[in-house]
DNA sequence: TCAAAAGTGTTTGTTGTACACCCATGG
DNA sequence: CCATGGGTGTACAACAAACACTTTTGA
């Protein structure tokens, strides 16, 4: 039995922020609640820790279950424990922010949970404090972004130039210079060329690049 | 009767790093944990959330019952959620790192609780996962202060140029150079001049500055 | 042939870094 | 009178920011 008998237990949730990239905008995943109260009202991916799993697994599942998706990029934003966060009962939740391949994300599997994706500034009124969330998962993500490469979870393995540099015009929600941004990724010498050409942006054609996940990673530990 | 009766329920702790800064260099406030099991071990400052206060308050709540102290700054580090981070059952922890005027700190108060003051680069093996939450919540100190005036939370209000810059050099871990470190904050604006003269450190005697906490934030909001 | 997006360097200003000597005073 | 910490300015390098034209090609 137990040591710390006197103390109360709480639920525990982690709720999801799922960042996904489409049609140069940046849009978050919702979808209407599936439980009562509040039931069909907007909110976040969801779901409660479980007692066999650590709370990272137990939003890593939730992220699986709601997308079918393994790949993803996950970072905790920190918990959540106001005492009427949610309008049900007590539940403390733990908030992680997640970028995925909105292009690898299936409709068939989005409109299993009636999930939908909101752009950015247009996320309505969610449930309980799921907007705050939102909010600060946006700083994060954005603060993260200046020095750490983790846009290349957001688009696909090749991309253009002119695609990257829409891609961080829109989550830092301001232009960019278009030669000092090539400037600047040429001279860090992680974006490397796939050799291949896509006509469907333009007549004469863009090169596809991709980013050297291991050159990037070695370079980081030769840092230390 | 709550909604959510299928999930499971949770112990929550806040566990509380708080850096105090004595003879020029860091330190954690550390004790012997009070209860079973590993009564006696070397743990953070911690303590169960209640029912009826949010997490962030019961986290304040334990900095004041054991440090006495009203004023001190304070910040999420994160939940720390694996399965079996505590020996004795499952306990989800939401970490905080305080900062706190050391000299403001009597000794009584200290030893009311035996807590003990160690070097941040001498802490010992602690309870459970204490030493990953000290190193996690450093990170965090060493990344905010560098855009962020929070250092003036861990010092005497008035302070020699002297005395700051060990700060600094003691948090990053690194020397800096005088006139340079002097030139950026007289540029700032912030650090004013109290007209007192401090003669404990040298002959000559240096002079006394303070922060100002409310110019900066002027600052801050006409910057939006 | 022209509209539409791709691609490419240089200049200027700002910020950070390196560096060495005189000052004031108590003992 | 001298040892000790306090206080000050300048030159150079690195980085960030502003800026405009040529290329290719499908329609």
């Amino acid at each position: 039995m137990g040591y710390y008998q006197e103390h109360p237990k709480f639920y525990i949730s982690t709720d999801c922020i799922i960042f996904g990239y489409i049609n140069g905008k940046l849009h978050v995943l919702i979808r209407p609640r599936d439980m009562e109260p509040g039931k069909g009202e907007l909110s976040l991916m969801g779901g409660f820790v479980d007692d066999d799993e650590s709370v990272d697994n137990a939003a890593k599942r939730v992220v699986k279950e709601l997308t079918g998706l393994e790949n993803f990029y996950i970072e905790q934003v920190g918990a959540f424990g106001n005492v009427d966060r949610d309008p049900g009962e007590r539940v403390v939740s733990i908030c992680y922010y997640v970028l995925i391949k909105a292009l690898e994300y299936d409709e068939v599997q989005r409109n299993k949970f009636n999930a939908q994706w909101i752009e950015i500034d247009k996320i309505p009124k969610l449930y309980g404090d799921h907007n705050l969330m939102i909010e600060k998962a946006h700083k994060i993500l954005q603060e993260k972004l200046s020095w750490n490469p983790i846009a290349f979870y957001l688009i696909p393995e090749k991309f253009t130039l002119t695609q990257l540099q829409v891609l961080y015009e829109t989550i830092y929600g301001e232009a960019l210079d278009k030669r000092n941004f090539r400037k600047k990724l040429t001279e860090e010498n992680h974006i490397v060329t796939t050799g291949e050409i896509d006509k469907t942006t333009s007549k004469r054609g863009a090169t596809l690049f991709r980013f050297d996940f291991d050159g990037y990673n070695k370079d980081r530990i030769f840092k230390l």
